[in-house]
RNA sequence: GCCCGGGUGGCGGAAUGGUUUACGCAGAGGACUUAAAAUCCUUGACCCGAAAGGGUUUGUGGGUUCGACUCCCACCCCGGGCACCA
C-alpha cells in the first residue's frame, strides 16, 4: 500500500549518493557544453545559514538542474567568503578567535548548504581565509601595484569612535556606524587604493552590453556618475591667482553671481598665500572638522561665509564675490563652483539665504527680453537672454559655444572614487607590500612615484597571517598586526637593509572580486588561475544574487576581470570579451509576514528547521512558490502545508500507478503493450496537459518565474488524479510511462530528492533523474480542438459558447447572434459593429 | 528631493490589450472516524435578490480603444536605493 514519503529517510541518502557518483562534478577541462551556474557565496558571519541564503542558492539551482538535463555541463561551485569584517566582528562578537570560529563556521555552514539539495560541485569548493586561496589574493594585489592600478595615499576615511575602528563606506549608514549608531567622523590615514576610476570609462559603456537585471545597471550608472561638462578659469581681481570650476551647464555661464569655493580648497589656499579673515578662517576649520555629518542632517540649513575676495567672470567681465561653503565638495571636480542661483537649486537656495544676486539667462518663456525671477531655480530648457552675444540661442545649443568663447575646457567628471582597498583589521590577507627607509631616502624604489615601497617576491607568497592573541582592532588607526615585530620585520627585498612590512590587510571585497576564477582550479599550485578553463567556462552563463551588492561586489568584480583581461592574465571564451558575467539576475527580498527578518524583532527563519520537519525538497519548493524569485517573497509558515499536501499527492499517485501497472504486467507480460495502447487511446485531455505543462515549466524556468511553474505542475497533478480512467483500475488517470516520467522529470529541479528516490527505487532506473534529457513537448498535441468563444455585448461577457477550433468568423459571430442570452441584450437593435478576435472572441457593439 | 520597484479577494499571488482573481493558504459545508489528525468532495470577490438574474470591482481621477489590471496623462500610498557630484 502507498505509504506516505518520508523525508527523514530519502534526503540524507541521495546527498551522499550524488557525492559519491560525482552526479554534479563536470568535466573541467574538456566540457562539450560548458554552462558555468554561479551564485553568489555566503559569508559566514551568523550561527548558520539564514533562509535568505537558501531562497537565493534554490532559485539558482533549480535553473541549473534545468541547464543540466538540458545538455549543458554544469557547473555550480560553493565556498565561503569568510575573511574580512563581517566574521571577524561576529568573532569579536562571541569572544572567539576569528581563525577558531572559521572551523567552527566552515563545517556548520557546509553541513547545511549540503542539507538543502542542491546540485553543488563539491570538489571545487573554497574559502578565502585558506593561505592556498589568499595567496593569489596578494598575488594580485601585487599585479596591480605592478601595473600601476595601486598606490598609496593620505586620505580622510571613516572612524567610528566607539568601536575604534575604520569603517568602510558600505558600513555607514546616514551617517552613523551601522553596529552601534555612533557618529562617524573623519580621519586622515595613509591608505592603499586601486585605480577603478581608470576604468570608469569601460565600465560605463560595457553595461549596455550585458543582460543583468536592470535596476542594478542604473544603480552602477548612477554610483559612476558620469558628467560631461567644462572647466572654466575666473580670475581673482587684484592677484595672480585663479579659480577653475567645473560645470556641466556652462550655458548659464552670464548668470553665475558668485564663486563658491570648498573648505578644503579654501584651507589650500591658507597654506598658500591667502590671508583668510579671521571669520572665514573660523569657519573653514569647523566645517573641515564637522563636515560628513552635517552632510546628511535632514533639511540642513546651507552655510557659508564671504572670503573678501572677488573673481571676475569671464564672459561678462562682471565682478562677482568669492564664498565658501560645505555644499561645495572638496573631492569632486575642482572643488569649486560657479554659482548660477537661477538655474540651479541649491545654488538658490544660498543665494536667498545670503542675499545673492539673482539672475535669469535661461527664459521659458522666449522672446521676452528679460525674464521674471521665478521662486524656485529654473532647469528647464529655454532661450538665453542677459547673456550678451548669445541672446535669443537655445541655451542648449549655446552650451559648447559659451564654454570656447571664454577659454574653457572640455571635460568629463565621474562620481565615482578609487576603491579603498586597505583595512586596520585583522582578520583578512596582509597587504603584500614592504617598505624599505633606506631605499626612500635614496629615491629608489619599484615605482617612480612612491620611493621605498616594494612588492612581496612572488617565491615569499603568501604573507601568511599570524595566529595572534591580540587580534582586536587597537582604535589607533593601525592594524592589530602593527604590534607584531616578528610579523612587520623584514629585510628589504631591493637592498637588504631593515624594512617594515605592511600590517593593513585587503578589502573583503578584494577577496571576492575573483573567486569565480578561482573555483575552475582551487588547488592549483602553481598560479591563480587556470587559464584554459577560464577561457572555456567564462563568461558566466549565469550570475545570481542580491541586489545590495550591485555597486560594491558586483562593480568590483568587473573593474577586476577588465584589469586582468588587460594585464593578459584570463581571455574569456568569445573574443574580446572582457566581462566575465553576461547574465546577471537579482533574487528578491525574503520577508517574514510583511516585515524585514532581523535578529532584533526575532523573526528571523532557520532553514534548519523546516528541513527537519518539512524536509528539503518542500522547503524548497515552498520558498519558490511564494512569488516570482527577482520579486521576494513573504515567509508565512501557513503556506508549507500546501506544497507538502502537493508532494505527498505526488508520492501517492506514483506509488500506486506502478502498483496498478504491475499488476497487469504479472498476469500476462503482453499486456502491458495492450495496457498502454489503451492509455493512448482513451485520455486525450491529459495528454495535452503534459505538453502544455513542458512548454509552461520551460519557459518559467528559463525566466526564473518559479512559482508559475510550480502551479502549472500542480494543475497537471490535479489533472491527472481527477476522473477515474474508463480502466477502472486506478484513482486518477493513467499515463504511459514516458508520460509520467515527462512530469517527474520536470519536478526533478524543484524536489530532487523524491523524484531520485522515484526514479531509481520506485521506476527502478540504474543512473540518477538529474542526469536524463529534459522533456520536450510536441507542438502538434498543444494544438486544441475546441475552445471557449466569448460572446461580449458592449465589451461585456455575456455567454460563452464552446466552438471548434477551426471555426470561421462567419461562423462564430452567427453563432454569437443566435445566442438568447445576447438576445435579452440587444433589444432587438440592429449591431453597429460585430469584432471577431480569432480563438477568442465576438464583441458585439450595439 | 531624485532614481527604481510595487498597489488586484481575508492572505501570498496569477493574468502585459480580450471571461479579473490561475495555483496555493486560510474560511464555510459535507464524507470517512468512537474521536481527533490525515485524507477526500463541494463552496469560495463584493452588493441587491428566495431564486433566476442583475449591478459593481484591479490605489484615486481623467484619457485612448469595440474592449484597459495591462497603453497615455495627473495625483495618492507602500517598499527599496541614492542623497548637496555643480
Amino acid at each position: 500500500m502507498a505509504s506516505n514519503y518520508d523525508h527523514k529517510k530519502f534526503e540524507k541518502k541521495w546527498q551522499k549518493k550524488w557525492l559519491e557518483e560525482k552526479t554534479y562534478e563536470p568535466d573541467l577541462d574538456s566540457p562539450k557544453k560548458p554552462f558555468y551556474n554561479l551564485m553568489m557565496f555566503p559569508y559566514p558571519s551568523a550561527e548558520g545559514l539564514h533562509v535568505g541564503n537558501m531562497y537565493a542558492f534554490t532559485g539558482a539551482d533549480i535553473y541549473g538542474r534545468m541547464k543540466r538535463m538540458q545538455g549543458n555541463d554544469v557547473f555550480e561551485p560553493i565556498g565561503l567568503d569568510g575573511f574580512g569584517i563581517h566574521s571577524e566582528n561576529y568573532a569579536l562578537k562571541i569572544g572567539v578567535h576569528p581563525a577558531d570560529q572559521a572551523k567552527v563556521s566552515e563545517k556548520r555552514f557546509y553541513e547545511q548548504l549540503q542539507s538543502i539539495g542542491n546540485g553543488f560541485a563539491w570538489n571545487e569548493r573554497l574559502e578565502t581565509y585558506d593561505p592556498e586561496y589568499y595567496r593569489w589574493t596578494q598575488w594580485l594585489f601585487v599585479q596591480m601595484w605592478k601595473h600601476g592600478l595601486a598606490y598609496r595615499k593620505k586620505q580622510s576615511v571613516n572612524w567610528c569612535p566607539k568601536d575604534l575602528t575604520v569603517l568602510s563606506d558600505e558600513q555607514v549608514e546616514g551617517g552613523k556606524c551601522e553596529r552601534c549608531g555612533t557618529e562617524v567622523v573623519k580621519k586622515e590615514l595613509e591608505q592603499w587604493f586601486f585605480k577603478i576610476t581608470d576604468y570608469a570609462d569601460r565600465l560605463l559603456k560595457n553595461l549596455d552590453g550585458l543582460d543583468w537585471s536592470e535596476k542594478v545597471k542604473i544603480a552602477q550608472r548612477n554610483w559612476i556618475g558620469k558628467s560631461e561638462g567644462a572647466e572654466i578659469e575666473f580670475g581673482i581681481k587684484k592677484q595672480e591667482l585663479s579659480i577653475k570650476v567645473f560645470t556641466t551647464r556652462p550655458d548659464t555661464l552670464f548668470g553665475a553671481t558668485f564663486l563658491v569655493i570648498s573648505p578644503e580648497l579654501a584651507q589650500k589656499w591658507m597654506n598658500g598665500e591667502w590671508e583668510a579673515p579671521a571669520e572665514a578662517r573660523k569657519y573653514i576649520q569647523e566645517s573641515l572638522k564637522r563636515k560628513e555629518i552635517d552632510r546628511l542632517e535632514e533639511g540642513k540649513e546651507k552655510t557659508g561665509i564671504f572670503t573678501g575676495v572677488y573673481a571676475v567672470n569671464p564672459a561678462n567681465k562682471e565682478e562677482i564675490p568669492v564664498w565658501v561653503a560645505d555644499y561645495v565638495l572638496g573631492s569632486y571636480g575642482t572643488g569649486a563652483i560657479m554659482a548660477v542661483p537661477a538655474h540651479d537649486e541649491r545654488d538658490f537656495e544660498f543665494a536667498k539665504k545670503f542675499k545673492l544676486p539673482i539672475k535669469m539667462v535661461v527664459c521659458p518663456h522666449y522672446p521676452a527680453k528679460t525674464c521674471p525671477v521665478l521662486d524656485t531655480a529654473y532647469i528647464g530648457e529655454g532661450h538665453l537672454v542677459d547673456s550678451g552675444k548669445f541672446n535669443g540661442m537655445e541655451a542648449r545649443k549655446a552650451k559648447w559655444e559659451i564654454a570656447k568663447f571664454v577659454g574653457g575646457e572640455r571635460k568629463t567628471q565621474f562620481r565615482l572614487r578609487d576603491w579603498l582597498i586597505s583595512r586596520q583589521r585583522y582578520w583578512g590577507p596582509p597587504i603584500p607590500m614592504i617598505h624599505c627607509e633606506a631605499c626612500a631616502a635614496k629615491n629608489v624604489g619599484e615605482q617612480k612615484a612612491m620611493p621605498g615601497w616594494y612588492a612581496v617576491p612572488e617565491k615569499d607568497l603568501p604573507v601568511e597571517l599570524p595566529y595572534i592573541k591580540n587580534f582586536r582592532p587597537t582604535g589607533s588607526g593601525v592594524s592589530p598586526l602593527a604590534a607584531e615585530k616578528s610579523f612587520y620585520e623584514v629585510k628589504c627585498p631591493k637592498c637588504g637593509a631593515p624594512a617594515r612590512r605592511e600590517t593593513d590587510v585587503s578589502d573583503t571585497f578584494l577577496d571576492s572580486a575573483w573567486y569565480y576564477l578561482r573555483y575552475l582550479d582551487p588547488e592549483n599550485k602553481k598560479s591563480a588561475l587556470n587559464e584554459k578553463r577560464v577561457q572555456k567556462w567564462l563568461p558566466a552563463g549565469l550570475y545570481t544574487g542580491g541586489a545590495e551588492h550591485s555597486v560594491l561586489h558586483l562593480l568590483y568584480v568587473r573593474f577586476m576581470a577588465l584589469a586582468l583581461h588587460d594585464m593578459g592574465l584570463v581571455k574569456f571564451s568569445a573574443p574580446g570579451e572582457d566581462e566575465p558575467f553576461k547574465k546577471f539576475r537579482a533574487h528578491g527580498l525574503l520577508i517574514k509576514d510583511g516585515a524585514k527578518m532581523s535578529k532584533s524583532k526575532g523573526n528571523v527563519i532557520n532553514p534548519d528547521e523546516y528541513i527537519k520537519n518539512f524536509g528539503a525538497d518542500t522547503l524548497r519548493m515552498y520558498l519558490m512558490f511564494l512569488a516570482p524569485f527577482e520579486q521576494g517573497g513573504d515567509f508565512r509558515d501557513s503556506g508549507v502545508l500546501g506544497i507538502e499536501r502537493f508532494l505527498k499527492k505526488v508520492w501517492i499517485y506514483v506509488i500506486e500507478w506502478k502498483e496498478n501497472r504491475d499488476r497487469v504486467i504479472q498476469v500476462e507480460p503482453r499486456n502491458l503493450e495492450v495496457y498502454t495502447e489503451n492509455i493512448r487511446n482513451t485520455d486525450t485531455t491529459t495528454k495535452f496537459q503534459i505538453h502544455k505543462t513542458v512548454k509552461k515549466v520551460t519557459e518559467d524556468v528559463e525566466a526564473l518565474k518559479f512559482n508559475t511553474a510550480i502551479s502549472a505542475l500542480m494543475i497537471l497533478m490535479n489533472e491527472m488524479r481527477s476522473d477515474p480512467a474508463d480502466s477502472g483500475v486506478i484513482s486518477g488517470k493513467t499515463l504511459t510511462d514516458p508520460e509520467l516520467e515527462m512530469f517527474l522529470k520536470l519536478l526533478a529541479p524543484f524536489a530532487p530528492h523524491m523524484t531520485e528516490e522515484i526514479w531509481r527505487k520506485v521506476l527502478g532506473h540504474k543512473t540518477s533523474i538529474h542526469r536524463e534529457p529534459w522533456p520536450e513537448y510536441d507542438p502538434s498535441m498543444l494544438r486544441e480542438k475546441k475552445f471557449i468563444l466569448v460572446i461580449q455585448v458592449n465589451g461585456k461577457v455575456r455567454d460563452t459558447v464552446e466552438v471548434d477550433a477551426e471555426v470561421t468568423e462567419a461562423r462564430a459571430k452567427e453563432i454569437a447572434l443566435a445566442s438568447e442570452k445576447v438576445k435579452t441584450f440587444i433589444h432587438g437593435k440592429k449591431p453597429q459593429k460585430v469584432i471577431y478576435v480569432p480563438k477568442k472572441l465576438v464583441n458585439i457593439v450595439i
